[in-house]
DNA sequence: TCAAAAGTGTTATCCTTACACCCATGT
DNA sequence: ACATGGGTGTAAGGATAACACTTTTGA
């Protein structure tokens, strides 16, 4: 039966890499670790000694970091000559996790780092209403890049996509299409990440910081991931401290989401799912009434095989 | 930048397998595409001269089967070496995809055909209800299992997992948990594809047809993937003919999901999405009054990124 | 006339979202 | 007093699921 896999594989090999987005939340915005002085994900070969891709990668990136990994989840996995940077003699796959942590101490040095996703994508943050830039700077380009089009259809086709993805016209702007939008600015020539090394070095702050070679696109795969996921599996809890406020919480889930949540309705959500359980513990950290302190009911994770953390999106 | 791929890569070159599951459905019934005289699904080796992980899957599949493929989306790699059957001498990365098709045409020779994919999953079709062998039969065993747990936390936990997986003790059934009661089945020891070979070659009517290697795990997840698709993307439609009846649609959209459909809602829900829209010609294939012929209306793949077809359950 | 399928009308219930408001604490 | 965050009540609107019923055809 494995006759098909036997033949004509000679000559075929090929070196498989592990690359991680590893995400966290720390002062209420959204990390993710970089590597190589920054703008670098971490990464590196899977190799024969590892028992499988998973453990692979939790070995690679204890290594770089010095923090065990907690939750973890394949991404997506990749082969395409389109974008790569070298020749390459030797065929690379790319296997891509996503992994959750809390950024409670500073990871260890070769330059490895925490750092703001959103520098990385700007207009993916719309915490405080959508950014202006996307309206006065983005929309015009892409406006352009639509006309420019050689016939009239393919015209329509690529203003219609670029207000979907943005928001524009009267559509509604949906969170978790960051993956689209940015293979959309790619596109449109708005995102190559040779612009980078061509101009000063400088970083535009509409467009976002660069990343190595396909970097940022598996970035944007994992933000888009971890938005659909929060929906729908308690993940949230996997970047949170041991014990929480509900407005920290909230905060969390807005950092994630890239908009804002509405906060009575958020909070009988997540106590009437019994999410969570009362420490009986308060904190005054913040300004104003001392909050309630909760922690994860772990209980959750056996009883229901699914279930999740809606979000009461605030239409404001 | 790209420093940390080549260090150390040296001796862990690997072999990359694409593996398709390959899903239409005929009849009323769900089928995947199964090559060597059945049992085992169509795979091939990943080879440098391809642009890319899809394109190789393409060209594979379409010299296996004879028949282009339509969507393709990618379901998970994986690399254990737990259930290899081989002591492997060389390590192989599998790349498993999911892609939808219409089952036209029987394929092309080399023992390949169209299979019900029930016969490997039984307990997962719930079109009259929950079989009763899953009570009669299946909870029984998994029960004597949960029983032989060394310590009261672990049977406690194990009794859960069943009933949450299998909808006993008042759980509700959930058809997308295919991945996790298959899982569960083969933790149990009733799913191990060894068993085929030690018994008389019979097939169990309520443990199903055992796969080559780990195939049943693969297709499991793939089934588990259009499952939870149906409901936020009009995938079905791929599995249509050009033109159907509003019946036809909800009997691919049932054999899929494994449940019924509640008819009257999900008439409306279809066309209040406008997934749809009239040919104007009739159908009088079945019995009863001629059923108004529908076709996809194309447009909506463009007018929204997202959307889907979601499913009125029948709780009756 | 009956079976089989196509369709329509309507209702009870729940969930989502929003609005309005009060409570407790520190400065 | 007031700013800040915590917390409760409730109502409008929409979506979901169910029930009851009529229509059109072929055998």
């Amino acid at each position: 039966m494995a006759k098909a896999q036997a033949r004509g594989t000679v000559g075929n090999t090929v070196d498989a890499n592990l690359i991680a987005v590893l995400a966290a939340v720390t002062g209420g915005q959204p990390r993710v670790l970089t590597v190589h002085g920054g703008d670098a994900l971490p990464s590196g070969p899977f190799e024969h000694a590892h028992r499988s891709l998973q453990t692979g990668l939790r070995i690679w990136v204890e290594q770089q970091t010095g923090r065990p990994l907690g939750y973890v989840e394949q991404l997506y996995t990749f082969a395409d000559r389109d974008r790569a940077e070298e020749p390459a003699a030797r065929r690379v796959i790319s296997i891509s996790y996503l992994g959750l942590t809390r950024e409670d101490k500073p990871p260890d040095g070769q330059g490895a780092g925490w750092r703001n996703w959103y520098d990385y994508f700007p207009w993916e943050d719309h915490r405080a209403g959508p950014p202006r830039f996307i309206e006065d700077a983005i929309a015009p380009q892409l406006r352009d890049w639509a006309r420019s089009a050689p016939d009239r259809k393919l015209r329509a086709g690529r203003l219609q996509r670029a207000a979907i993805n943005f928001g524009l016209d009267g559509f509604d702007w949906n969170e978790e299409l960051v993956l689209q939008r940015y293979e959309l600015l790619y596109e449109a020539g708005l995102a190559h990440e040779a612009l980078r090394s061509q101009s000063t070095g400088e970083v535009s702050l509409t467009l976002g910081r660069a990343m190595t070679a396909d970097h940022r696109r598996i970035l944007a795969t994992g933000i888009a991931r971890l938005r659909a996921k929060i929906k729908y599996r308690p993940v949230v809890f996997e970047l949170m401290p041991a014990t929480f406020t509900l407005l920290q919480l909230q905060k969390s889930v807005e950092a994630l989401a890239g908009r804002d949540v509405h906060k009575p309705n958020f909070r009988r959500l997540i106590e009437q799912q019994e999410l969570v359980e009362e420490t009986g513990a308060t904190s005054t950290e913040a300004a104003g009434r001392p909050a309630k302190l909760f922690r994860f009911r772990q209980a959750v994770l056996a009883e229901r095989g699914t279930t999740g953390t809606r979000l009461p999106v605030s239409r404001a």
